[in-house]
RNA sequence: GGUGAUGUAGCUCAGACGGUUAGAGCGCGGCACUCAUAAUGCUGAGGUCGGUGGUUCGAUUCCACUCAUCACCA
């Protein structure tokens, strides 16, 4: 019997555009709900913006709009960018709804009631708890500030500039009242400390539960280890309130008080299967809050488990899915389960989580053009592309995932065109040329198809456990072999001699059906592709059943490319357009810590260092660079800020500490070297993306050095 | 700071319940082929499996410590 499955994917954050590291858990998630389907079962996959919270409604301030507006506008574009992703949404909808402000409010209510919910649900103890906090007030801004809004010095190290919950340098981790000169940075006024009544979920109460609900098979064991220890530490109550002004839903009976962001947007993901239950029903002639029972209740097997009643209200089980990031892995795994429970509902049947993104092995960063907004990877990409290199990449487990934009061209090009479509380029001119499109009836010898009609179940596993990695390992085996058989069997010395037309039409054919199966182990990867090659084959849409039977004595379409190259000049045009529209992430840094005064120092003194191989110097990055513009820093007694042009790099800022030696206005047009590749540092006066070179010692300078002439901009120096 | 994850060829990744010469793809060198979007096949080079110490007859695989990267700390 078919399973019925709901899917979700994390909610975006309705505050900017998707970018490639979002991409990631889109991708999986989509990949194997197309490989579901693929099989036959039923899956309503479904998603929404997460759309509430103070980082919006100060940004859509900012912007002089509503925040309905705000939001609005951000979800069309995200909406766009997963569409041309090939991300198929069943329904998107956003957390600031009126499906999801009935559910909060029905969850809140179960949840502060207890049990009985209803008769059948069993025993549930209430838990929301309200007691007064103190809290950093800005009152100027009249309002309660979160500890990301709060910035002062580091109670530990004195480090200034440090958000509310952490401190960059040194990493203690503290709270906002521990600040040392606190001050709102929204109105740059000094926070104080003012009570404030908070509701809390009680999740202690629910610790047994979630003890056997991890004993499940609900997530990879690296993340139920996750989880273990949160319980080791011990359960503690959970702030799911908080005071206006808020954008988001207000708690009924609590004037000026709103349900916390985290609280609303997993309910989110009822919220819009809520909706797309309409769309459902409205084809079916059922009851929406039906089909969505069958989903949201709870199951047979959970309830007779968990619950003091034994029924399942359902005639068939059905599953719930979560694809999330490594990063909220508490809240899915820990509040989210124990908020159904308690209020009645199902636990979710397992977590999906992946990791991040690196590109080129680093976090994405905008100076070096490597924050790639979805949009700007669709201007220049192939979006199947991306799907097929993250598809390739994803395992089971929940490691980052690094974007090498030289092994991204590399592995599609060879891949995809060179093994996967080839195989259908080296055959179809045979058919359509000389056999009028036509198939033959039988295939030359079905060793090879009987080989890879076999491997379907390896790879339904493979598929099924999120190991997309192994199961396209496999697929580029089969591809590999095809290929090699190809060259041994020589189609085209066949064609050479006219008595051997029907085997060369058997060989080709047998070729075709090779291409056909690949095709549909990749078809959830890649869909479009999937559908030209069915449109080519002539075919209805395949299944996954269709890989083990042939397809023999039918007439096929010409043969057009299916899959070109990918141009690095594509990719350097993506690069260059982000780089182009970055605004020198200076405003977030404007006001961030100086940099501790560096650790090599210590050779200063004249120690010679080590030692290095030619390699290690290989990894400093030197360029020319000309000083485009200089100027002294307000409040800084050592540095200069630069601006570098590098050339091809682009223009880096950069604070130098030679104020002591040159005028800013005698640096400006001058040749010196730069280190480009050096991590950019936040400093008290903004982001310094690099480091020009000077000499000094105790007999003076520093001095900066500079290039013969004829160096230009950018110019690499080894 | 605490906790977890990761660290294997130039690149991206498999793998090893501890045991003869550690694998794949890409990239690179040589040869072959010409059906194919210069796409393919054969073949070669390339690794002290992050570091240090320990357990062991034997560790890259186990343990401890350490370094680097990523994440979380409600």
């Amino acid at each position: 019997m078919a399973r019925q499955i709901l899917v979700t994917n994390a909610l975006p954050y309705a505050n900017g555009p998707i970018h490639l590291g979002h991409m990631v858990g889109y991708i999986q998630a989509d990949v194997w709900v197309r490989f579901q389907r693929l099989l036959g079962n039923t899956v309503h996959y479904v998603c929404a913006d997460d759309a509430h919270g103070t980082p919006i409604m100060l940004a859509a301030e900012k912007a002089g709009i509503a925040p309905e507006q705000f939001i609005a506008e951000i979800k069309a574009h995200h909406e766009r960018d997963f569409a041309d992703f090939l991300v198929a949404f069943d329904h998107y909808h956003s957390t600031h709804s009126e499906e999801n402000r009935q559910l909060c409010e029905l969850i809140y209510t179960r949840l502060r009631a207890g049990s009985p919910v209803s008769a059948e649900r069993g025993e549930m103890p209430p838990a929301i708890a309200s007691r007064t906090i103190q809290q950093l007030y800005d009152p100027v801004k009249a309002m309660f500030l979160p500890d990301r809004y709060i910035k002062g010095e580091c109670p530990r190290c004195g480090t200034p500039d440090q958000y509310g919950d952490n401190c960059e340098n040194c990493g203690a981790t503290y709270s906002p009242t521990d600040l040392k000169n606190p001050r709102s940075v929204v109105s740059g006024a000094t926070p104080v400390l003012k009570d404030s009544e908070h509701y809390f979920f009680e999740l202690p109460k629910f610790q047994a539960f979630l003890e056997q609900w991890l004993d499940g098979d609900v997530a990879h064991p690296s993340v139920k280890a996750k989880l273990k220890e949160w319980f080791a530490s011990g359960l503690k109550d959970w702030d799911i309130s908080r005071d206006a002004p808020y954008f988001g839903f207000a708690i009924p009976q609590a004037p000026g008080k709103f349900f916390y962001v985290w609280l609303d947007a997993p309910i989110g993901y009822m919220a819009s299967f809520k909706a797309l239950c309409e769309t459902l029903a409205a084809g079916s002639e059922r009851d929406p809050s039906e089909i969505f029972a069958e989903f949201w209740d709870p199951q047979p097997s959970t309830a007779a488990e968990f619950s003091t009643e034994t029924g399942g209200a359902w005639p068939l089980s059905t599953e719930l899915h979560h694809f999330i990031g490594k990063d909220i892995v508490n809240f899915h795994g820990l509040f989210w389960p124990a908020m159904l429970h308690g209020a009645g509902f199902r636990a979710p049947t397992a977590l999906h989580v992946n990791g991040y993104l690196t590109i080129d092995g680093a976090k994405m960063s905008k100076s070096r053009g490597t924050f790639i907004r979805a949009r700007t990877y669709l201007n220049h990409l192939n979006p199947e592309y991306l799907r097929y290199y993250f598809a390739a990449k994803l395992g089971s487990g929940v490691d980052d995932l690094d974007l090498n934009l030289t092994d991204f061209a590399n592995r599609v090009n060879s891949d995809l065109v060179g093994k996967y479509v080839n195989i259908a380029s080296r055959c179809a001119g045979f058919i359509d040329k000389l056999f009028d499109g036509q198939l033959a009836v039988a295939m030359h010898e079905r060793t090879l198809f009987e080989d890879f009609a076999a491997e379907a179940d390896n790879l339904r596993e493979l598929y099924e456990a999120g190991d997309f990695a192994g199961a396209l390992r496999e697929v580029m085996a089969m591809a590999d072999d095809a290929n090699a058989e190809i060259q041994k069997l020589a189609p085209w010395t066949l064609a050479k001699d006219e008595a051997r037309r029907e085997e060369l039409q058997q060989v080709c054919t047998t070729f075709l059906n090779l291409f056909r199966q690949l095709t549909i182990y990749l078809k959830p990867v890649l869909p479009k592709i999937a559908a030209q090659v069915e449109h080519f084959l002539n075919v209805p849409a395949l299944s996954w059943a269709d890989a083990g039977k042939p397809l023999l004595g039918h007439p096929i379409r010409t043969y057009a490319p299916l899959a070109t190259r990918i141009d690095p000049k594509a990719i350097e045009a993506m690069l260059a357009e982000e780089r182009g529209s970055a605004p020198a992430e200076t405003d977030k840094a404007a006001s961030a810590a100086p940099a501790k005064a560096a650790k090599p120092a210590a050779d200063a003194a004249g120690a010679a260092p080590a030692t290095i191989g030619v390699e290690d110097f290989g990894k400093v990055d030197l360029r020319i660079a000309r000083i485009a513009a200089a100027e002294h820093v307000e409040g800084a007694d050592k540095l200069l800020r630069l601006q570098l042009d590098l050339g091809p790099l682009g223009t880096r800022q950069v604070f130098a500490g030679i104020k002591a030696a040159y005028a800013p206005e005698a640096l400006v047009g001058r040749l010196t070297m730069c280190v480009a590749n050096l991590a950019p540092r936040k400093m008290k006066f903004g982001m310094s993306e690099g480091m020009v070179l000077a000499a000094s010692d105790e007999r003076g300078g520093p001095f900066l050095l500079a290039p013969d002439a004829g160096a230009e901009p950018g110019m690499k120096v080894k």
